[in-house]
Formats: structure tokens, C-alpha cells, sequence
DNA sequence: GTCTATATTTGGATAGAC
DNA sequence: GTCTATCCAAATATAGAC
């Protein structure tokens, strides 16, 4: 008859999730992290080593699984014969929103995320690109197909920026409340839809 | 011949503007501001009281003028008998664009700008709220007309996200450099075409 | 693996001389 | 208006008992 059991260490990624989302990596202090998962103050450092290396590690616990949501939903969508601009967008855009609007935090995750492309941080970028630009990678490739009058440094930038400004928009979307009577489901796709179509007209042209 | 004299408020001004957008506010301490302002470290709360009072002014110094061309410009769209979205969007996006590419660190604060809108610090939003209300009631109005389907709640949290994402790609667009044979206002002109282009995509339907 | 206690650094703010 | 010196709070990190 115990509750569930979480460990220390998923207490304090769970806290510091939700307080670096609200007041930044810099913000947020290791003494509000812990007080907030009700851990002792030392077991940061003990767990993770410093500061730095949690909030790296906030970062991976969501984005090994949503980005390989991501190409997951890529292959799928380069299996077919004839594939458009809307359709890779989707296979980026679905596995973020539907994060945002998880019930089990992922929704700060997103605004973490939003953060991190605001914040332009070398480290942290560095971070992402050792862990993750396999992933870019892919998509950009993807991308070239579909929009095939751009060249690379152009599509590399406006990549950049709608990636940036889907974060934003994503980050708050978590927190728009749905219509009554209409689904969950519904009310994600609406919200896919509207992010793909404003992505699309960042990209084409 | 004496080099232009700059008060020591104006270089802690200018310190302040290119840390905040490089490290976030919590991120730039004073001492790193005053030291790359070449100023003493008491001159901050000799000349604006406390950090977050400087944090304020670095807003309103570009703001006050930012906002004043954005409703300058909505005046003159709102002259015309018939305008449509994209007129009101050129009067919002316009003028912030033209300071991203000023070559008087303009592009330092629409970087500050964006990191404002990531944080949605309560703090700053009430400071914001307190001091140009009055610009977003004015174009909500006008957006209101230019898009009559939407009702006012869906209208609000639309604009909210889109003028985030705005911000967040104008921030980016300072960085980008011009394609070689373009003059800087056709560069400008192009930039706010794709900009007016993308946000009407999340503004219609 | 978790705690208390503490070392060490850094940051915001102020007092008081000039 | 500007400087030096200093106070005090808060932060990261670690040592060592349990």
C-alpha cells in the first residue's frame, strides 16, 4: 500500500524541470531546487555532479525520447511517394505538442526548451549539438527536398528561426485551454494545424 | 578634439542592453556591467537605485521611441478606407525590424526583447502592462477589424503568441547578413515581407 | 545514499571620503 | 558625481559523520 516510489534523482530533475522553466538556468537556484523536491541540499551535487551538468541532464531525459519521436514520425513520412513541405513540418511539430500538452510536466519541459533557443547559450548549445544534431540533420535533409529553390545557407537560417519561433508558440500553447466540447485530440490537432500552417509560411516563398 | 562625450549612465546603459541579451538578467551581474562600462560599481545605485530599475530603464529608453513609430505607423494605416492584415502587421513589425539592423546596438535590445517574452517574468510584464498598454489596446483594435471571425479571447492569446514568435525571429534576423548585391533597404524590405507573411499564416484562418 | 556543517565565491547594496 | 572599502545575503560546492 506504499505510494509509488520516486527517487531522489527524479525528484530533483522534476523540480529543477519546472523552476528553471519559471525563472531561467540562471535564475533558479540549486537551494530552490532541492528545497522543492524535498531533497537535501547536497544531494545535487551529489547525483549530478554541479549545477551545470543537471540542467544538461534535464535536457536529456525529454529529448532522447522526443527526438527520436521525431524521426520516427520522419521515416514514416519519407516513406512515402510523394511527400510536401506540410508533412515534414508535422513530423516535427506533432511529437513537441503533443509534450505540451502532456500531464506529467512535459508542458514545462517546452517552456525550458523555448528558454534555451532564447538564451543563444554556447554551452548549452554546444550540449545539443554534440547530443542531437543528428537529428537536424535529418530534418534539414528532408526540408531541402521539399522546398528545393533554397539554397543550404538560406534554409539553414530559416530553419533556425521557425524552429525557434514553433518552440515559442508551442511553449505557450501548453497553456491555452481548450475549447468546451471539444475533444483532447481535436483540440491538438487544431492547434498542429494552425503551427504548420505558420511554420510553412516562414519556410516557403 | 575630444572623442563625444558619453555620460556614465548612457555607457552603463549600453553595457547593460548587450550583457542582458548575451546572459539574461539573472545571468549579468552588475559587476560585469559596470566593468564593461568602465565605471565604478556603485554608479549603478547612484544613477538608477537598484538592478531592477536599471533593467527597467534599458526597456523604456527604446520602447518609448519603438512604440511611438509602431502607433505612428498604425495612424497611418488606419487612414486608409480600406486596409487588410498585412498593413497592420507592416506597422507592428516595420519599425522593430528597422531597430534590429540600427548599427547603434538596436539589434542588442530586440534580443533583450525576445529574452523578455521567454521569461514571462511577472515583474517585468506589470512594468511593460503599466507603460504600453496603450500600444497593444490600439493594435488589438485594429486587429480586431482586419479579423472579424475571431472572437476577443482567441484574438488576445493569438497576438500574444504571434508577437512572441515575432520578436523571437526578429531577434534572430539582426544576425543575419544580407545577400551580396542587395541594397540595406531591400534587404529590410524582404526581411518584413517573409516576417508579415509568417504571422499572418498564425493570425488567419 | 543522505545528512549537517562549512568552505569559498559571487552578487547586490551602502557608507563615507574626496 | 565618482571612488574605495565594506557589509550582508545568497549561491555553488565539498568534507566528513552517519
Amino acid at each position: 500500500m506504499n505510494a509509488p516510489h520516486f527517487s531522489t534523482k527524479q525528484r530533483i530533475l522534476d523540480s529543477a524541470e519546472s523552476l528553471f522553466a519559471r525563472h531561467g538556468f540562471a535564475g533558479a537556484s540549486l537551494r530552490q531546487v532541492t528545497a522543492s523536491a524535498n531533497v537535501n541540499l547536497a544531494a545535487v551535487n551529489y547525483h549530478f555532479g554541479s549545477k551545470e551538468n543537471l540542467i544538461n541532464e534535464v535536457f536529456r531525459r525529454r529529448l532522447d525520447s522526443l527526438n527520436e519521436e521525431r524521426l520516427a514520425a520522419l521515416a514514416e513520412v519519407l516513406k512515402q511517394p510523394r511527400f510536401g513541405l506540410e508533412d515534414v513540418l508535422g513530423a516535427f511539430v506533432r511529437p513537441a505538442l503533443a509534450l505540451s500538452m502532456a500531464e506529467d510536466g512535459g508542458a514545462g519541459f517546452v517552456r525550458v526548451l523555448a528558454r534555451a533557443f532564447a538564451e543563444h547559450n554556447e554551452r548549452l548549445r554546444k550540449f545539443l549539438h554534440d547530443n542531437y544534431s543528428h537529428v537536424l540533420k535529418q530534418f534539414a535533409t528532408a526540408f531541402a527536398q521539399v522546398l528545393p529553390h533554397l539554397d543550404k545557407q538560406e534554409l539553414y537560417w530559416r530553419l533556425d528561426i521557425v524552429s525557434g519561433a514553433l518552440t515559442y508558440a508551442m511553449a505557450d500553447f501548453g497553456v491555452i485551454k481548450r475549447r468546451p466540447g471539444m475533444s483532447e485530440l481535436q483540440h491538438r490537432d487544431l492547434a498542429a494545424e494552425h503551427l504548420i500552417k505558420f511554420a510553412a509560411a516562414g519556410l516557403r516563398t
